[in-house]
This record gives structure tokens, sequence and C-alpha cells, in this order.
DNA sequence: AATAGAAAGTTCTTTTTTGGAACTGACTAA
DNA sequence: TTAGTCAGTTCCAAAAAAGAACTTTCTATT
């Protein structure tokens, strides 16, 4: 299977992957959520080759997950900023952080912790249903193929 | 900056993407979370390079989210199970299958469902705080970077 | 007017990774 | 004896990434 087919699978993994399944794109959606909007920025930030770079942010904008809007003319330039589809992205930025904080060590101590805006009070994710709040493990779901 | 740098990153997005941040990587482990425990299994479920499989499960297995158990002797064969770790990365399995499911349409119409093992009722992830059970957004969360 | 600098890329060459297909070794079953 | 299974490995061609320099269109400084 090559990457592009990954697109039309059945299984949202996959499809979702087709997405944001490399190296690099989920770190510049990191950036972006921290507020970074400009090709210099990330490319220093990330240590990105500018070409991988630019080819990433084409894809993402192709994808509808990043816009491109112009900040200025004379030279024109222009920023990229999250979508809703881009935004709709957080709980699973947050997962992976929540994942690779308990399970894969930094060299040093420690590096992230997610705040709420309002309390200021550190938060513990978790994933629930949205129904019932009953807590969502491996353990407890099943995931069901839909035949149409 | 190289593969390997990742793993040294203060970020955790960075180290988390320095296990799982590759095309396949999370198939396999979507795989497994499925029951697929066998190597001809996996090549053959997911059209990839058998070399690129191998590859992948050594890597897998020495960053300790799988580990392969020897299932029969003579001749020796072994499978490969997800650790406490691979389990842990559910929730991110999850959330991207969410996302992919509302915002990347296949084809033809939907494709996954999650669902209740004890009631079988439909489940909606969603992320909450696990002391307060608010939910957490990008706009009611922020991350800080902790200091040593 | 000449020079320097920024921003967002593009171009070029070298290295790494994939894809694809065939091959191996140690058995088991017909 | 022949075929088949499983878990890989080997080899070669094609695609993608790293690294560094170059381009274009301005603005700001000397």
């Amino acid at each position: 299977m090559k990457w592009d087919d990954l697109k039309s699978e059945p299984c949202p993994v996959a499809r979702g992957l087709s997405v944001i399944g490399d190296r690099w794109t989920m770190l510049v959606l990191r950036d972006c959520f921290l507020g970074v909007r400009r090709f210099e920025q990330m490319q220093e930030r990330l240590g990105i080759t500018r070409h991988v770079l630019a080819d990433r942010l084409r894809k993402l904008e192709s994808d509808g997950v990043l816009r491109r809007e112009a900040y200025q003319e004379r030279p024109l330039r222009h920023e990229y900023r999250l979508t809703d589809k881009g935004k709709a992205l957080y709980p699973v930025l947050v997962t992976l952080t929540a994942w690779a904080e308990e399970h894969v060590p930094p060299e040093k101590k420690s590096s992230m912790t997610l705040l709420s805006r309002d309390t200021g009070e550190v938060l513990e994710p978790v994933l629930t249903d949205a129904k019932t709040g009953q807590r969502i493990t491996h353990r407890n779901a099943v995931a069901r193929r839909n035949i149409d």
C-alpha cells in the first residue's frame, strides 16, 4: 500500500494517518496550537528542513487542517492558522502528550503540564463517554465495523 | 533534526512521536488492539512491506510497546502483544479515530463505531479532567513548561 | 545609493527510507 | 516427495528527507 492509498481506506485510523501520520506533521500542529503562525519561526523552532516544512504546510492546507492568510502585502506574506478541523485535533495532541509524559521519560525531569485557563489548576486528561461520563479504556470498549 | 534526536527533546509530543510518529506504527498497533498478534496476519492486513513490518516490530519491542512471546517451539515462533505501555496508547488511537470519523470522510459512508462492552451502547469519546470531570478543549486549557 | 536583513520559499546534492519481489530455514501435513 | 506455513532476510530500484546555498521582494540603515 502506498501513502496516498490510505485516504480511501475504510478504517478511520488509516484515514487519520493519511493526514497526520508522519514524522513532522504533529510537531507543526503542536506549534500552531502554541500560537506559532509563521514559516521562519516554525523552521527555527522545529529544526526541520525548509523544504520539508514547505511541503507539510502545503499538505496541511490542502487537507483543510491549516489555512493560509495574508498578513501583509508588498511583499505578500502569509501565515498559517488552524481551521476548525485542525483545532479538532487537540484531543489527539493531548492524549499523545499525556502518554509520552508517563511512558517516554525525557533525559531530564518532566517538561509540560496542562493547566485550566480558568482556575490554573493542573488538568489530568482522561477519555470519557459524552453521555454517561464513564471512563473509556481498551478493556470496556470495542470497535465495531459499520456495514451500510 | 534527525529521527533519533526526537527521543531526547524536552517536549513530550516530540518524544511520543519518536515512538509512534511514522506512517505505519499506529496501524500496526491498531491491529494489535484488534487482537492480531502474528507477523503474517499483520503483513497481509496492512499491505506493508515485510521488511518494514519486521523493522517496526523490532522498534516497538525495543521501545517497550510490544513484547515478543514464543507461542511454539520447533520451529520457534513468536507473537507480538501489547505491553501496559502499549495499552496506554489506547486513548491516542481513540481520539485519532474519532477525529478521522468526523473530519476525514471515507469514500463510502462511515466505518467504525465504538461500543461499550458492558451495555453495547455507542460511545462518544471526549476528553475530560479526571478530577473535575470538566471537558478539556484547546480553549480552556494551556500547556505550561515545567522548569526544574 | 549601497548595503544589510527579513520572510517565505526553491534548488541542488547526498543520505535514508520505502516498495516490491524473491529467497531462506525449520518445520508440518498429504 | 512435494507442497504449504510462518517469520523473517536479501537485493535492487524508487521515493523521501537532510543539509546547505540561492532567490525574490520588500524595509531599514549607513
